[in-house]
DNA sequence: CGCAGGACGTAGGACGTCGTATCTCCTCAC
DNA sequence: GTGAGGAGATACGACGTCCTACGTCCTGCG
């Protein structure tokens, strides 16, 4: 922790001030802020500082720059979180599986600990679209064709019934994160699709008869075959 | 995900230039940049473009500026994220414990998931160090001294067996905003300092038995304290 | 009545200038 | 010979102004 949003300097003032106005007056995600002439005028202060401070604050996605518009309140995601974990994975350790290890790690303690709240709140209807979401992967398998994306999607529905909103975008960070860095190794390998398939509907499988234990179970095999395939990919045997 | 990292705007072209080159180069955290002046030239924009560039990556941590000095590789920590999840707890529901709840819920499945492993791979030397803690927090607490500062390190002690540098910055980073919120919502109050204590050192007792499951059920049961003070406190009720 | 084109507002980008912080190195006193 | 202090170089901080790119909305023509 090193200071920001605490700062003495000239720009950093200006940032807590933008903050503070969005605070002050409660503007939500998408409401419009003044235009730049105005926070210069308002905060005395010069049209590219008000640009430096707004630049920061759209890197952590605090405020939204539409060009020829206006600013806005943004999304606050965790999108900064994604630039930044991929950075760092990418710069330590070039080319050392530990880094990705790290955040695997993260990823797998904490679905194994949602999984198990998940198996007492999830409704059938869910089960249901999950179940599709199976389905699409294994015909995206037999296909030939890779289904990151559904991957992504089977996660994300995972959890929605556990009514937290950070929990899908941080696994959905986290995910991204491993994905980009993976992909900038080189090893795009997304082999056997229908072990992976099968992983995925053994955890549907366990949640569908309420077994806490066996879904979590299921996940952490999902796991093992996930860091497998990483140290694998990473020691170029593939 | 919207776009960062991946966008056609000049300025986001001129930030992807600057980790391009971090990359390339191989360089490290404290590795020196650029100057703006070499920068500019290299790139063919103006200077303000580069500061613009630069502050957004100072933002995310992933450059270090340093006036009258130059600039360098950051330490790519999380502070982004602190500073984005704060913003965003304030702002959304900005008097609901249940944006706090979340944060507080993701720390808990860590925690709870994390011990067990720790349970496994903690020393004696480090259990001993914690017990160190523990005692700390004993004699500030009778001395009617809060101790939040030692409640940190105790959670961050927890982990370093892991050899996973992620997890104790993740956790200190919820810790920071959780506690960041809770002070800009005025219920400081640390009740029940004794309590504290004991917890934390029942989580001790049961590292020191390598008993996974007790561990577990003793950090549950710590995280049922901080949950009912978060509710209480935003209920003005303590 | 409908739509195309232009006026207007706002952000993007550039250039030049001055101010200020930090470090380096030289000088001078001891 | 050594060390403290200051001059200068270097580099970021801030400002003002200009022009461009982009979007919206209104107006006027068909």
């Amino acid at each position: 922790m090193r200071r920001m949003s605490a700062g003495e300097p000239r720009n950093n003032r200006i940032q807590r001030a933008v903050v503070q106005l969005i605070l002050d007056r409660g503007l939500g995600p998408g409401a419009p802020l003044p235009t730049e002439a105005e926070l210069m005028e308002d905060l005395g202060v010069s049209r590219n500082s008000v640009r430096e401070a707004l630049k920061a604050l759209q890197a952590l996605d605090i405020v939204e720059i539409r060009h020829g518009y206006g600013t806005y309140v943004g999304q606050a995601s965790l999108t900064p979180l994604v630039d930044g974990l991929t950075f760092r994975t990418l710069t330590r350790h070039a080319d050392d599986p530990g880094a990705l290890a790290e955040i695997l790690q993260v990823r797998e303690v904490l679905e194994e600990g949602l999984i198990r709240r998940v198996a007492t709140t999830v409704t059938e209807a869910e089960l249901d679209r999950l179940e599709a979401v199976v389905t699409r992967m294994e015909l995206a398998g037999r296909a030939g064709r890779p289904f990151p994306e559904l991957d992504h999607q089977f996660h994300e529905l995972l959890y929605v019934s556990l009514g937290n909103a950070l929990v899908p975008q941080l696994l959905g960070a986290f995910w991204t994160v491993f994905r980009r860095v993976a992909g900038a190794r080189g090893w795009t390998a997304d082999p056997a699709p229908d072990v992976t398939v099968r992983r995925h509907r053994d955890i549907v499988t366990a949640l569908r008869a309420r077994d806490a234990a066996g879904a979590q179970q299921a996940m952490a095999v999902h796991f093992r075959g996930i860091e497998a395939r990483a140290v694998r990919g990473s020691w170029g045997v593939g």
